[in-house]
DNA sequence: CGGATTGTTCTTCC
DNA sequence: CGGAAGAACAATCC
């Protein structure tokens, strides 16, 4: 469910909320989401964080005293934060209600980390995919490196990603969600940006042109610079912990949106199957 | 109850 | 060995 847009929204609200504080509790509800690190809260304890980077969907949280050691956190598919203080609650994340977060840590609660000041970090994650590692500053740059340049990035190197895929015979929609090709989409918004660019989801990625590779590329980095401006996507029941829904939902033109008419040109919007995912287009006027 | 669900990684097959 | 397809991960919903 997070792609791109969400996981930054989530950045941000985090960095202005949790940066510098000293770290005095740190509780591990589920060893899973931690990788059964055993030293994982010994790590954190005493500890402050000094900033949190972004490559695609992974978080890295770097710390004031100590420069060899990262948080890598990935929310996968229902990854969550929120953070607690006295004036309420910020973060994001769906399938949650207001009784949900009212009541943390609840059943879904992974971990929770506990600032001098009162503050709580909640880390949610319903279906366990998502984790919480520390690692060395060897372990975080191998992470980073291998993922490729984000679409919404002002200087795409078009040209260089056109001869890196010009030779693969997967699917488009397979190439676009591959994090080591290009790193920040999911299946919305790759459904969407295929949509914009008019391309099938299911063309085979080597019969793309260098211009219609473009074309999505900038779409996708279009249509996620835009969600980010209004709070993400809300897919199910997603709402953010002010009880308010991402506001891209209403911009999306085929995802989910089977049976309803194509915005474009008024042909029945079909899904099927691309990629081993659910696939969401048009059939008349996406070539 | 069978099948599907957002992301990524591992396994299997060719 | 590399690439690609499919399974697996876990919980929940319809």
């Amino acid at each position: 469910m997070p792609e791109l847009p969400e996981v930054e929204t989530v950045r941000l609200q985090l960095l202005s909320k949790i940066l510098g504080k000293k770290i005095e509790k740190v509780k591990v509800f589920n060893e899973k989401t931690t990788g059964k690190d055993k030293n994982f809260e010994k790590k954190l304890l005493g500890q402050s964080f000094l900033y949190i980077e972004r490559v695609g969907k992974l978080l890295a949280f770097s710390f004031e005293k100590t420069e060899n050691q990262f948080l890598l956190v990935h929310l996968k598919m229902t990854g969550q934060f929120f953070y607690l203080d006295k004036e309420g609650l910020i973060g994001g994340g769906h399938l949650v209600t207001e009784k949900d977060i009212k009541n943390l840590p609840n059943k879904h609660t992974r971990v929770a980390i506990s600032f001098s000041d009162g503050g709580v970090l909640f880390f949610n994650d319903m279906r366990l995919f998502g984790f919480m590692k520390v690692v060395d500053k060897k372990t975080k740059d191998l992470a980073w490196g291998k993922f490729g340049p984000e679409p919404t990035g002002e200087d795409f190197d078009f040209k260089a990603l056109f001869e890196r895929v010009k030779n693969k015979k997967t699917s488009i929609k397979a190439t676009l969600l591959d994090q080591s090709i290009v790193a920040g989409l999911g299946n919305i918004y790759v459904d969407e940006a295929l949509w914009q660019a008019k391309i099938r989801p299911d063309r085979k990625t080597n019969e793309l042109s260098l211009g219609e590779l473009k074309k999505v590329i900038k779409a996708g980095g279009e249509i996620m610079k835009k969600s980010l401006e209004v709070g993400g996507t809300t897919f199910k029941d997603f709402v953010n912990v002010q009880g308010k829904t991402g506001n891209y939902t209403k911009y999306l033109k085929v995802f989910d949106r089977q049976g309803e008419k194509c915005p474009r040109c008024g042909k029945v919007i079909e899904k099927t199957r691309v990629a081993g995912r659910g696939t969401h287009f048009c059939p008349h006027c996406q070539k």
